[in-house]
DNA sequence: TATAAATATTCACGAAATCCGAATTTGACG
DNA sequence: CGTCAAATTCGGATTTCGTGAATATTTATA
């Protein structure tokens, strides 16, 4: 995690501003300040600039957060061509087995979901665009099992093993022993870990020069995914992903 | 547009920052620096302020637009429950015509495709997230003509009639007899106006208050595309989310 | 692999802008 | 039309921001 060097606190203020009004969906300008303890004042001066920027819009009374949020999300999004490579495969892959595939990317020590391919276009993959933490999910396992234990214990120390669900795995010592399975076997799995009744197969996407991309992941109900029968068409996919990502 | 107020310069300068680093796709630090015409250890301190709050991400030497852009961009473009219900008349839409079929809403100005359904799930709308001008985009004529004079006079002001193509329109006067004739047709055109070989028809989706909700647009090649056969189910399919959002 | 060059990071201080509280304005509701 | 709650404006004490110079780190070159 970055938490080197100066911190300029107008900046850093500002955007805790953005992230109560995330967190509140919508927020009055008094709700802000009393929140962040400020004066209204301040709060005042930080949104008008926040607006000016188009970070944020008011209606009425309420200010919410800007488009153009979204359109800057849509360009990191699609920032690298790799992610569109694995959008297509997952496409693919998603029709063949006729289950919802979805491709996560790590930053910061958490995943997020940025594309989702089912073959029921009349829904959104719900879960695109939320954060999860990486010790509850199919993606975020795969992804640590790639990294050195060093870089997973910072991983820990920032974001700790919050508790989901019943299943959801409370100590370092038994995430790491199922990094190791998840090694052995090649794929790592989500048994109802961060939600009941969601189970995965995920399975890390590495560049060539062995870094990690993301990691894709095949979600269903349990009483219908068989990780047997997944494990080689997803394996196969990303087999695929790394070759033609290799030689681009 | 906003501009009243107190601006704060530091969040200001992050901001900027952040476009910067959008307009040039990533950059370095140094390049940063040079095209604010700021000192090194300013960037310095305010990428580290941005990257703590997960807006930056850090590759190499280079910075980029963090993933947690798209976190809130999705937040934002799911705000309101009354977008769902358009993407979901849009996907039935696009069905019925064989064509694109994007929903835009505004601010500050411009506009921005937020939903975009089409038949082939392969490609993603390109436009999805663009930022449009809107006295050259179907779109963002309909929502003109549904505003006082005094509102786009303020757009005008602001964004000016940049020309994107040999069609745009180039003088308000000109504009204000389009958005007259969009009235009066009861939908907007935009033949070859910001893309060439891209023609659309647009209408604006109005909230039970008055307010412009978004516009829905069907775009194509001008070959294919006919306004005589498209208005009416476009006129069709916003009476009925009109409708729909009415009685909610 | 060693050396050079380019770039990132740290630091202390003068200059500048933030943050606050009080006063004013705006807007909603009866 | 009056009341109340919320947003907005303003001047000034205090914090902190922006800078150049020094150092460290990374990348490029020989």
């Amino acid at each position: 995690m970055p938490r080197n060097g100066r911190e300029l606190t107008t900046t850093a203020t500002s955007l805790r501003i953005v992230d109560v009004i995330s967190r509140l969906e919508g927020a009055q300008m008094s709700e802000i300040a009393a929140e962040l303890e400020l004066a209204n004042s301040t709060v005042h001066a930080h949104l008008t600039t926040l607006r000016n920027h188009e970070l944020v819009v008011k209606e009425g009374n309420e200010f919410h957060l800007g488009i153009k949020l979204f359109h800057l999300g849509e360009q990191a999004r699609h920032r690298k061509p790799e992610y569109e490579i694995v959008r297509q495969h997952a496409h693919r892959l998603s029709n063949r087995l006729n289950e919802e595939v979805a491709f996560a990317i790590t930053e910061h020590g958490r995943s997020v979901i940025i594309f989702d391919e089912n073959n029921d276009p009349t829904k959104e993959g719900f879960q695109v665009g939320r954060y999860f933490h990486m010790h509850n999910s199919a993606s975020g396992k795969s992804m640590l099992a790639e990294w050195s234990r060093e870089r997973v214990e910072e991983v820990l120390d920032r974001w700790g093993l919050p508790k989901e669900t019943e299943n959801t795995i409370q100590s370092r010592a038994e995430l790491y022993e199922e990094l190791e399975r998840t090694r052995e076997r090649g794929y790592s799995l989500n048994d109802q870990e961060a939600l009941e009744g969601l189970m995965a197969v995920g399975m890390a996407i590495t560049n060539p020069d062995g870094s990690v991309l993301g990691s894709l992941d095949v979600s269903g109900p349990p009483y219908r995914l068989s990780e047997e029968q997944i494990a080689p068409e997803l394996r196969e996919t990303v087999t695929q992903i790394e070759r033609e990502i290799a030689s681009r």
